[in-house]
RNA sequence: GGGCAAUUAGCUCAGUUGGUUAGAGCGCUUGCUUCACACGCAAGAGGUCAGAGGUUCGAAUCCUCUAUUGCCCA
């Protein structure tokens, strides 16, 4: 393929196609750094703004630099790719905005795991050289998921691609966060957060998942300070945590406990005296009633101790070690748990011991349970930002697919807590917050702002860094150049709302819901008009897909046994919207098997071209200006156009519709269904010897048409194999893609009358019976057609060549006249088949299947009947209902007389 | 405990506003080197639509309950 020359490749562009399809080849040819250089994927503010044309903005979800590529991946996005090119089809101004995420804590702990290899620790190197490290990793290793990405053909504006790194980007999170500040919105407090013991940081509610824990429930004692002899009993799960008491805590309605209320207690080992206080907050049922209150590690017990002035006293330090002055200091706090319990028994405050499954915190990332701890972040206020966020997704200003997603969102939004965004690491955006001597906070753009706010340089900036999340979240703007709230330009106004942002339902709260707000905010504006949730892909057996597994098959294996295409079709096939799919790699047959009927099929259509035209050039000439709405074609022809037709119109509604799976399908059934099946097969009668050439011209043009409309219709989904067939259609120039043309639309065009359809059950009816009688493919059987009627003789007799050549036997019109004896025969609409077996037809089994056959239609003729004669039905259904009821009857009775007339002459 | 989703052929799934004799792919059976394709063609077998009630002239489809599975939240 020369691929620098020939602008016009007439005389190049083969006739036909290679014998045989080679996805590594065709993909090869088509990848998408070709595109790049061409800028066919590129798109430009100047032709919204002043060319007037309706923008289509996707927002790719921002993979992570440490990732690699997943199945999740490749089904994501496949379907934004579709979205896009169906868009940019469409006449639209289609930008994909591309982009990956620096990941804060995945990304510290790679480079912080390749660090210690070499036996050296982040504080070993300081914060600048450790970032120097994070830095020359991503140079390294950032780009494998955007180069694997592009392995899949999609058609992003690659120029635009952002890091949330970035300069840009990161103007943006400072300045987002001093406008938040300065809004109050951004505050930083002493607070219970959730503390992950082995990143060493803290983290959002969103970042800890729930799961079940077999742990003990220990019952313990408490002596009074005033009788040592009377105690109180209270259940923990966290025993270790009892040197840290400050209090006993009963509801105030407890009958059990209303006289010791206001007595101190001693806390066992500690030895401290602690009040024993009333609170609604415990609960009567659980344990004995009575709570120990623990401020600084359990957050209700925070809340507890801020409404009874209560000291708050910490015992478990940021490693997850034991910091008290009791003798545990040091020790793990799994295993001062166990020493614990163990001292506390024999010391005689143990009550007693019981296994407990209970819901624990696991940091999602470091998979460790985590710590409530006590200590300084920063928090933006959720509240106020969540009302519009929540607003615009009831009044339906963005739209979820599927919608019952709205409920979740609904859920957390009306219950939204703060958000923690410190994070106690250094990859990341560093807060543009500055300490002055005295210890006051200064908010700013940068240290020179800050100095002149505190009216000092003697500042010294906040430690930490932002939440990835914080940056993720502004991604709708930062794509698009954005850099704080005063920011604007050309591309914001054209491209902003972005229309379909496609991603996992595991982050609506961290990213989807987190976005609104910032659009709202900032913009005043949604981020996006309609949000795709994708389906989770799982192994066969129905497990989520997992490295520890081994379960999770490599989509770069996958597309080079299968193809991209193959892989591409495929997942979108078995991915229905808002269901989780079960993915085997085998089920990729499915798409690589179409794809090489997709090309076989363009084989036989080229060479009936090759055959009937003198050359491309001659082709070309009468294709361009061929309209197949001013021509007349035989019954396969008008019925290919008008299954076509009704083929783009199911395509366009599922796609307006959000259903992807139904798109491919849709053309699917109809490729292979409709058009390889019946159509091609009908094509063969029509062009064979004796055609004249001009209605064998006009045939073979529109099959190249009906091909190509499928080509297109079929190109977001597989965009390889359309774009090589595509150049064999017609010369093109190299620069010119098949993902540039237009989409086909329906044109109305319907046949209607039906003629082909009987065609499809006469051969059917004829391949049936000469099956069941084992009557050899290549004997011709002979085969009488009786029509219903006089107005149905021309249907029939219309269809004679096809009949013959597609049920390989000879037909012929019997208008009247006795049945013909040693004959299957057959009703067929009302129309009676009669094949001639002398010689071949067992009686047996003729009778044996009429007698099958009446049974059947007896028993759809009695539940019509008795359909009908329910009164109730003439009464209530809608007439027409009822008029095809009753046609229905008709014609099963009618076809009944002449099945029993048939078995009657077998009998004779 | 609260919410959401699902349950249809051996397997994986369609079935959109209630009106079909409930469909597809894979697998299975049988036949076919038919001049595009065996990664194919043709013909078949295979279903109490999870269960029980209800609404309706009519339910795989709408409602209620039950069971099972998965997800989210507490």
């Amino acid at each position: 393929m020369s691929e620098e020359h020939a602008p016009r490749s007439t005389p190049q562009t083969p006739f036909n196609l290679e014998k045989t399809y080679s996805h590594a080849d065709v993909e090869a040819r088509w990848q998408s750094s070709r595109w790049e250089e061409l800028g066919t994927f590129h798109a430009e503010h100047s032709r919204v703004l002043e060319g007037g044309r309706t923008p289509y903005t996707v927002l790719m979800p921002p993979p992570n630099v440490t990732g690699s590529l997943t199945l999740g991946h490749v089904l994501n996005h496949t379907l934004q790719d579709i979205f896009i090119r169906y868009s940019r089809m469409s006449g639209k101004e289609a930008l994909w905005l591309p982009g990956t995420d620096h990941a804060g804590i995945a990304t510290q702990t790679v480079v912080e795991k390749k660090l210690r290899k070499e036996g050296i620790s982040r504080h070993d190197l300081g914060r600048k050289d450790f970032l120097e490290h994070v830095w020359q990793w991503r140079e390294e290793y950032g780009g494998l998921i955007v180069r694997q990405l592009k392995r899949l053909g999609i058609s992003c504006d690659w120029r635009r691609n952002l890091f949330t790194m970035d300069e840009g980007a990161s103007e943006a999170v400072v300045s987002a966060f001093v406008a938040l500040y300065r809004d109050g919105l951004i505050y930083r407090g002493k607070r219970i957060i959730n503390w992950c013991p082995v990143s060493q940081t803290a983290l959002s509610d969103e970042e800890v998942t729930m799961k079940p824990r077999r742990d003990q429930l220990v019952y313990v004692n408490y002596a009074l300070a005033k009788d040592p002899s009377r105690s109180i009993t209270i259940a923990t799960v966290r025993p270790e945590t009892i040197l840290a008491d400050v209090a006993i805590a009963v509801n105030p309605n407890d009958e059990r406990y209303r006289d010791l209320v206001g007595e101190m207690v001693v806390v066992p080992i500690a030895g401290r005296h602690v009040p024993v206080i009333a609170d609604d907050y415990v609960d009567i049922e659980f344990g004995t009633g009575a709570l120990k209150i623990t401020p600084a590690h359990d957050p209700n017990d925070y809340a507890v101790a801020g409404r009874h002035n209560l000291p708050v006293i910490s015992v478990v330090g940021r490693d997850g070690r034991m910091t008290d002055e009791f003798g545990y200091r040091g020790m793990d706090r799994f295993d001062a748990r166990k020493k614990i319990i163990l001292d506390l028994e024999e010391l005689g405050h143990l009550d007693r011991v019981e296994d407990y499954e209970h819901n624990v915190g696991y940091s999602e990332r470091a998979d460790v349970v985590v710590e409530p701890y006590l200590s300084e972040q920063w928090f933006v206020k959720m509240k106020p930002l969540a009302e519009d966020a929540l607003r615009v997704v009831n009044d339906g200003e963005i739209r979820f697919h599927p919608p019952h997603w709205i409920n979740t969102y609904r859920h957390w939004m009306e219950n939204i807590q703060d958000w923690c965004i410190s994070r106690q690491l250094w990859w990341g955006h560093r807060i543009p917050a500055w300490y002055d001597p005295e210890g006051q906070v200064w908010v700013a753009d940068s240290y020179d702002e800050a100095c002149r706010l505190a009216g000092t340089d003697k500042l010294v900036q906040d430690e930490d860094v932002l939440d990835t999340w914080f940056s993720s979240w502004l991604w709708p703007l930062t794509t698009l150049g954005w850099t704080g709230p005063k920011s604007d330009n050309a591309d914001l106004g054209a491209f902003y709302p972005t229309q379909t942002l496609v991603t996992g339902p595991d982050i609506i709260f961290f990213w989807v819901a987190r976005m609104i707000m910032a659009g709202m905010y900032f913009k005043g504006d949604v981020p996006f008009r309609d949000v795709y949730f994708t389906s989770i892909i799982r192994d066969m057996k129905g497990r989520k897909l997992s490295k520890s597994l081994g379960n999770s098959p490599d989509p770069l294996k996958v597309i080079d046994t299968y193809g991209t295409d193959a892989l591409r079709f495929t997942i979108i096939y078995i991915a229905p919207l808002g269901q989780d799919v079960l993915f085997g790699e085998e089920k990729c047959e499915l798409g690589r098997n179409f794809a090489t009927k997709i090309w076989n099929a363009s084989r036989l259509v080229f060479m009936q071209r090759e055959k009937h035209f003198g050359g491309m050039e001659e082709f070309a000439a009468y294709y361009e200006g061929f309209d197949p709405s001013k021509e007349s074609f035989d019954l396969a022809g008008r019925w290919i156009l008008s299954s076509f037709d009704a083929m783009l119109e199911r395509y366009h509604s599922a796609f307006a519709q959000f259903r992807m799976n139904d798109i491919v399908k849709t053309v699917y059934d109809f490729f292979w269904g409709d058009y390889c099946d019946w159509y091609l097969e009908a094509l063969k009668v029509t062009l064979r010897e004796g055609c004249p050439p001009e209605e064998a011209r006009r045939a073979v043009a529109l099959a190249v048409h009906v091909l190509e409309g499928t080509l297109q219709a079929l190109h977001p989904v597989m965009p390889f194999i359309t774009e090589e067939i595509w150049h064999s259609i017609l010369p093109r120039t190299e620069a010119e893609s098949i993902a540039s043309s237009s989409l086909p639309r329906p044109s109305g065009c319907v046949s209607g009358d039906g003629a082909f359809e009987l065609v499809q059950k006469l051969v059917t009816e004829v391949r049936s019976l000469k099956a069941l009688f084992g009557v050899p493919p290549g004997m011709r059987a002979e085969v009488r057609l009786k029509p219903s009627g006089a107005d149905a003789l021309e249907a029939v007799e219309g269809g004679l060549a096809y009949i013959a050549q597609l049920g390989q036997c000879e037909p012929s019109l019997q208008l009247e006249g006795p049945r013909p004896a040693h004959a299957a025969a057959s009703v067929v609409d009302g129309h009676e088949l009669f094949m001639l077996l002398e010689g071949l037809i067992s009686f047996e089994k003729e009778r044996a299947r009429l007698q099958k056959e009446i049974e059947k239609v007896t028993g759809y003729v009695a539940q019509l009947e008795k359909k009908l004669s329910n009164s109730g039905f003439a009464d209530h259904a809608p007439r027409e209902v009822v008029e095809k009821e009753r046609e229905k009857l008709a014609d099963a009775k009618a076809g009944l007389v002449k099945l029993e007339g048939n078995l009657d002459v077998l009998s004779d």
